[in-house]
RNA sequence: GGGCGUAUAGCUCAGCGGUAGAGCACCUCCCUUACAAGGAGGUGGUCGGGGGUUCGAUCCCCUCUGCGCCCACCA
């Protein structure tokens, strides 16, 4: 963007110069309601798709999750989004700026349970009839069928979305709402299962069956993004293993080891015992075999480098699963499977072939059906029975797994699920993805090691697949033999063109639903995708991918990308490894990065501790222009702790532009923009200084600093109103002042004319009501937001005027308002002498406005203006007139 | 344990080689015809500790400490 477009800018750039129509008594009340409803039915911020890409600028922003509740921490980070995109419209851009809502998955599927009472029952039949019960009854949830399910959670959904959606309208987000998308919707579900069937035909998408993170609460695999680590009570129980008998004979190998274990009820599953490989305790035993306690299973005694010498006893137990640690361990030592902990978190029913034998299949019996936790209790009694447990159980606190949605330790179970491949198990792949991310210039710069850090330490693939109901479904069938096994290794695909689809109630091509579950027919895969397998593609959803061609050559790759510092590892993550595959590109050029709104202890905002601040009171107290303040003032990237307070000055400053506007429009009546004429030395120096904010707050914008740049427009606009407007007050008023106060008037509204545009990012609501009372002649309905940011160019040849005039000046006024103040006298008590003295250069300049000075000073008498060459600032004496 | 960030007035934060700034809070004053949900003026800091580089350090380097976040940590 450059100045040239300045010389040409549209009409709406300027106002027109007749009648103004300013309320009597200006109000912050009211104006969310009226202008958000004015720039829906002007469709405002629509974008214009006839612009070529070099003119568009696009954001991607996360769906909010519907089903949850917003925070003021969302709702700062999407106001920052907000700033950009109205820079960038200012500044000539289209702005291509979709809503999306996440309403996929199992949040959803939570709150439709909580909501109405229902669980979903996948074994049962559609109900056309069902209503749900009229009192949910959160005890007894009624099984319902899938369909039904899925019923409940997109009615619910839509009234979600009206309510976030009347939020982000009231807070002001110029969002073109014709570009909304959801990750349930039937764009979603035709991109997500598109894309998925060209990962797969590229082999990035495969099925394996392998160990997998498993939350048993919600009967589902998770993903390492979605782990969360949490302190968890445990203990320690000393168990002894003893030597088989057949390696013991010659005593030159220990007849027993010890173990620590805090998980007791694994020893059924143990596979193996390992220690480091140069542990000498242990060195004698590798390659014997030793027998476990109570079920006297023989197991190998084995060296691997994972195991640590100085943890526990320095020799583990290996059991699958027990821990990631134990995976490794399976997979390179080529170790059998002995699961035992199923779906549902409880021991297998059924005596595994490992345990057949006495005095394994009795003590099994014990456990069968148990959870892990009674199993444990069992185990234990069986140890101390046997003797074989050593001393009593160490309480400790260990960090442990946990989905970040659940609140039971995650368990490791051998499943069949989806994965997308993410450099996880291959080391190119990863440098592959390290280098998209250097492709984006990161908001601060710092977050990219967030980035690199991820993606370094990634342990495994993506797996995508959920055990869920509400989500978007694999569009694959598996073809069932004649003994009715289904064969994993030749799923059935649909077309593209037949996207989307659900196995679960359309046959693939060449089968008929009678075929369904039958030998020689086919099932369709049951799972769900994650709803991060669906908004990794939000830039293929909301962009047209494979269905708008001209919108996605128009938007694609996005320009910018924005969400807080939590989801660097899922959401931003998962849209590089999407359009690297797909795309064979970063899918934006900008990632902001937003930081957390703290509690005033610096504490994370969270429903559990009660902390959090609901965003619809701030802004029905404060109103949205202060609470957008408020959220500009936090920079990118850096938390910053809630203090309410600060609500009010941005609500001070939102007041101030609506009184110092309705005084030079209206009273003044200050409207003309002309820069030639403003000719008197003060009002040129205002421009001045005004053409070096424009400059400084442009180039903070284009570098995403919106702090600064409000900072900047915003301490120019006090100094504006305390000091300028003061001084010419006078002068402006003066009926018969001629040039001079054309001058003033002409300054007053070239400067209020930029300032509010200026503005109008951090403020829409009040510059719009402003720019309303300028427009009123024309009621066309020109809106600020569609005007050009300002420019230095438009200030004419004032702009380039040394500002340090108006400094001195200024520097005069206040030593002169100083002296009343101290002699705690009324700012309207006149002087009858004051003396400005100082170096040259400064008395100079407060000279050129010493008529303006006299005026505003009230000062009767002399006013002396005297060099002082040893001085470095100006002083001011100044003498009261005696009163009656 | 690894990584990143951060430490400046009571609070929230700017500044980042030349002997400290803003807003809020606090104190004093002013009902001035844009604004009392105002306005004017003022008090307040050995810039986390210790080293080093430099003529000179809040700012650069080293180190320690506190705080926050991310990752690892289930024997």
């Amino acid at each position: 963007m450059t100045d040239t477009q300045a010389d040409q800018a549209p009409e709406t750039t300027t106002p027109p110069q007749a009648v103004v129509a300013v309320p009597d008594k200006p109000a912050l009340e009211g104006l969310e309601a009226t202008w958000s409803e004015r720039w829906r039915e002007q469709d405002t911020y629509a974008f214009d798709r006839t612009q070529p890409r070099e003119n568009v600028y696009s954001i991607d922003t996360p769906p909010p999750t519907v089903s949850g509740s917003l925070h003021v921490g969302h709702v700062f980070s999407y106001t920052h989004t907000d700033l950009v995109a109205r820079f960038q419209r200012m500044r000539g851009k289209s702005v291509f700026y979709p809503m999306g809502w996440d309403d996929n998955g199992l949040p959803t599927e939570r709150r439709v349970q909580n909501y109405y009472g229902v669980r979903c029952d996948p074994s049962l039949p559609y109900d056309p009839d069902f209503t749900p019960p009229e009192k949910p009854d959160p005890k007894k949830q009624v099984p319902i069928s899938r369909p039904n399910f899925i019923a409940l959670c997109e009615e619910l959904v839509e009234q979600d979305e009206q309510v976030f959606e009347q939020l982000w309208r009231t807070l002001g987000l110029s969002v073109d709402w014709k570009q909304h998308y959801t990750t349930i919707g039937a764009k979603a579900r035709t991109v997500s299962q598109r894309a998925f069937l060209r990962n797969f035909a590229r082999g990035e998408a495969y099925l394996q069956e392998a160990p997998t993170l498993w939350d048993v609460t919600f009967q589902t695999a998770v993903a390492q993004a979605e782990l969360e680590a949490r302190e968890y009570a445990g203990a320690y129980h000393r168990v002894r293993f003893h030597a088989s008998r057949n390696h013991s004979e010659d005593g030159s190998t220990p007849r027993e080891v010890y173990i620590e274990t805090t998980r007791p009820e694994l020893i059924p599953s143990v596979v193996a015992l390992i220690a480091h490989p140069d542990d000498e305790r242990y060195q004698p035993l590798f390659g014997t075999t030793v027998t476990s306690p109570v079920f006297g299973v023989e197991i190998p005694v084995l060296a691997h480098p994972l195991a640590e010498m100085d943890k526990g006893a320095g020799i583990a137990m290996c059991c699958t699963f027990g821990d990631l640690t134990d995976v490794t361990w399976w997979r390179e030592l080529n170790l059998p499977v002995r699961t035992l902990i199923g779906r549902d978190g409880r021991m297998s029913r059924e005596t595994p072939e490992w345990l057949a034998h006495e005095p394994a299949a009795a003590a099994y019996e014990d456990l069968k059906g148990k959870t892990a936790f009674s199993a444990r209790e069992a185990v234990v009694a069986k140890l101390r029975e046997t003797g074989d447990l050593d001393g009593e159980p160490k309480p400790t606190q260990r960090m442990t797994n946990f989905y970040e949605k659940g609140d039971k330790p995650l368990e490791i179970v051998a499943t069949r699920q989806w994965y997308i491949r993410n450099g996880g198990r291959d080391a190119d792949l990863r440098d592959e993805m390290i280098a998209r991310g250097a492709e984006i210039d990161w908001v601060p710069g710092h977050m990219k090691h967030r980035y690199d850090n991820w993606v370094g330490g990634l342990n495994g693939d993506w797996l995508i697949s959920r055990q869920r109901f509400f989500g978007i479904p694999f569009p694959v069938w598996y073809p069932l033999d004649a003994d009715g096994e289904p064969d994993y290794d030749h799923p059935l695909l649909p077309r593209e063109d037949e996207l989307p689809v659900d196995p679960s109630t359309m046959a693939p091509g060449g089968y008929s639903e009678d075929q369904r579950g039958k030998p020689n027919g086919f099932i369709g895969d049951p799972d769900v995708m994650d709803t991060w397998a669906t908004s990794s593609l939000t830039p293929q959803i909301a962009g047209g991918w494979e269905s708008d061609d001209d919108l996605w050559q128009r938007v694609f790759p996005m320009d910018l990308c924005t969400q807080a510092h939590d989801i660097i590892r899922t959401w931003l993550f998962s849209r590089v490894v999407r359009a690297h595959f797909e795309n064979h590109a970063a899918p934006w050029s900008h990632a902001l990065v937003s930081g957390f709104i703290l509690d005033p202890d610096r504490k994370k905002m969270s429903k559990s501790k009660g902390n959090v601040v609901v965003p619809t009171d701030i802004l029905d107290k404060y109103g949205a222009d202060a609470v957008r303040w408020r959220a500009a003032m936090a920079r990118p990237g850096l938390d910053s702790p809630f203090d309410e307070t600060q609500m009010k000055v941005g609500r001070r400053l939102a007041m101030k532009v609506l009184n110092a506007s309705k005084f030079v429009l209206g009273g003044v009546g200050a409207t003309s923009v002309n820069p030639f004429e403003v000719s008197e030395p003060v009002d040129c120096a205002l421009l001045g200084r005004l053409a070096e904010v424009i400059t400084k707050a442009t180039d903070a914008f284009e570098a995403y600093d919106y702090t600064t740049a409000l900072e900047t427009v915003e301490k120019f606009f006090w100094e504006f109103c305390d000091d300028y407007l003061e001084l010419v007050k006078e002068r402006a008023y003066d009926a018969e002042g001629g040039a001079a106060t054309t001058s003033a008037k002409a300054a007053l509204a070239l400067a209020l004319h930029a300032q509010l545009r200026l503005l109008a990012p951090f403020l829409p609501y009040v510059t719009e009501e402003v720019w309303s009372w300028w427009h009123s002649a024309n009621s066309g309905g020109s809106s600020i937001h569609h005007a050009t940011w300002p420019t230095v160019v438009e200030l004419g040849s004032a702009a380039a005027t040394d500002a340090a005039t108006l400094e001195a000046v200024s520097a005069a006024l206040i030593g002169i308002r100083g002296a009343k103040s101290n002699a705690k006298v009324s700012m309207r008590a006149e002087l009858s002498r004051v003396e400005i003295r100082g170096p040259q250069a400064l008395v100079a300049a407060a000279e050129l406005a010493a008529e303006d000075l006299r005026k505003t000073g009230k000062i009767v008498g002399e006013l002396v203006f005297t060099v002082d060459d040893d001085a470095t600032e100006l002083a001011v004496d100044a003498e009261l007139a005696a009163t009656d």
